[in-house]
DNA sequence: ACCTGAACACCGTTCAAGT
DNA sequence: ACCTGAACACCGTTCAAGT
């Protein structure tokens, strides 16, 4: 589990990519506060100024680890399946390249427009869009809105802060769910009923399919809509 | 603008919700990691070391604005009305004590089980989503889900990492436009198609309320198609 | 081109002590 | 009960210098 500890390295020179990785590999270890410029230093047996020779300030290390995220996701190719599928193919693809990596994720919604993969996820996104009859402010509204929302859906599975290791996980996980059965049963009683279930995730797979099922009904649903107006606009038409 | 640098200032002793307010504050102005305990011992003209009796930690500290902020939501009283239209009052409420703090929100994810104000946005969420007929393992997962997309609502509103000084937000509004634009129109179309969008928001009220659309829409759609499986059933059921 | 070393301003936090 | 003061380990960053 720890990461390479192995002391100093001597080695070929570093690169950005090369700290970009190993900041990410420090983050799902020990969370995005451990990733420090000093930190990271030691690591590659550098002297913490050395960094800054690849990176003009630690933003730019951060800009780095999300540019590798988005690098990670695998575009579906496009094929001729309705745009709702391809759609959802696209946030999936995007959804397995965030899961290895909950504690980064934090990184991406604001980097996402300024990072080469970040709009090529994008252009996908917005373009299933705009087939499904969105004008261009709804279509830059809701699309960017939905790879964020793909962003929340990992950050907010329940039990996801819980800790790793086996043993600490379950003492974790019983002490939130005794904590919510022992409230109030008058003033809480549908937090009572869902305490084993927002404790802990028992299938993550069915909670972020059932999710994603929900916002693809919602873009269905909002799409159909604007049909709806365009068939009352122009009564006849066909 | 600028918040009380009125010096040190005497007064009555400290307290927990005096330190979380001008936290809130601080952070609404230069943005959360400006809110330091240094920073926030000089405002109140006391030692660094002086919160500690406040607070144990400054992560404590930081629970403490996530409480103000749910302390602020309005839940709306419950009515007759469908559970899909209470279901969106109750998350139109939560937005509307988000959106003067979009700098805090990214706190209240992990927070809001471990908050009393918190819980009762929780229960009043859940209570509805089981009306609607969902089991306790979805009303958790969709219920949990659905609060934290709200949260990314306002995280992801375009253009709201902008300053907040006209002409410099002008400026940076410009400057985002043009480096959309200026991408490759065979690679990136819609982006482009979409650039005046991304760049900025021209309405944010139609943002949230489009996006609020399809939060309720897709709800609403697997909702009904619990019941549709109901039916398949229990065939001649009724 | 790539890295070291010294230095600076700023953090969170502990602990003993004051009133 | 509420706060001060000194101290510690740890940050990001600049700058001049080495090879």
């Amino acid at each position: 589990m720890a990461n390479r500890r192995t002391g100093p390295q001597r080695q070929e020179p570093l690169s950005r990519e090369a700290i970009a990785l190993s900041a990410i590999a420090l983050a799902d270890d020990e969370g995005l506060e451990a990733v420090t410029i000093r930190r990271l230093a030691q690591q590659h047996g550098v002297t913490p100024t050395a960094l800054y020779w690849h990176f003009k300030e630690k933003d730019q290390l951060l800009d780095g680890m999300a540019e590798q995220l988005f690098a990670d996701v695998q575009l579906p190719p496009e094929d001729s399946a309705p745009w709702q599928h391809q759609l959802r193919s696209v946030l999936e693809a995007f959804l397995a390249a965030l899961r290895p990596h909950p504690a980064v994720v934090a990184l991406l919604p604001s980097r996402i427009l300024a990072s080469p993969a970040g709009l090529a996820l994008t252009e996908r996104t917005l373009s299933l869009l705009r087939r499904g009859g969105l004008q261009p402010e709804r279509t830059a509204e809701v699309g960017g809105y939905l790879l964020s929302a793909i962003v929340a859906l990992v950050t907010a599975e329940p039990g996801r802060e819980h800790p790793s290791e086996e043993e600490a996980r379950d003492d974790a996980i019983r002490a939130k769910r005794a904590s919510l059965i022992a409230l109030s049963p008058r003033r809480f009683p549908t937090v009572i009923w869902c305490a084993d279930a927002l404790a802990n995730c028992a299938s993550p797979d069915e909670y972020y399919a059932f999710n994603l099922d929900m916002l693809i009904g919602g873009v269905t649903t909002i799409a159909d809509a604007l049909d709806d107006d365009a068939d009352a606009a122009l009564p006849r038409s066909e």
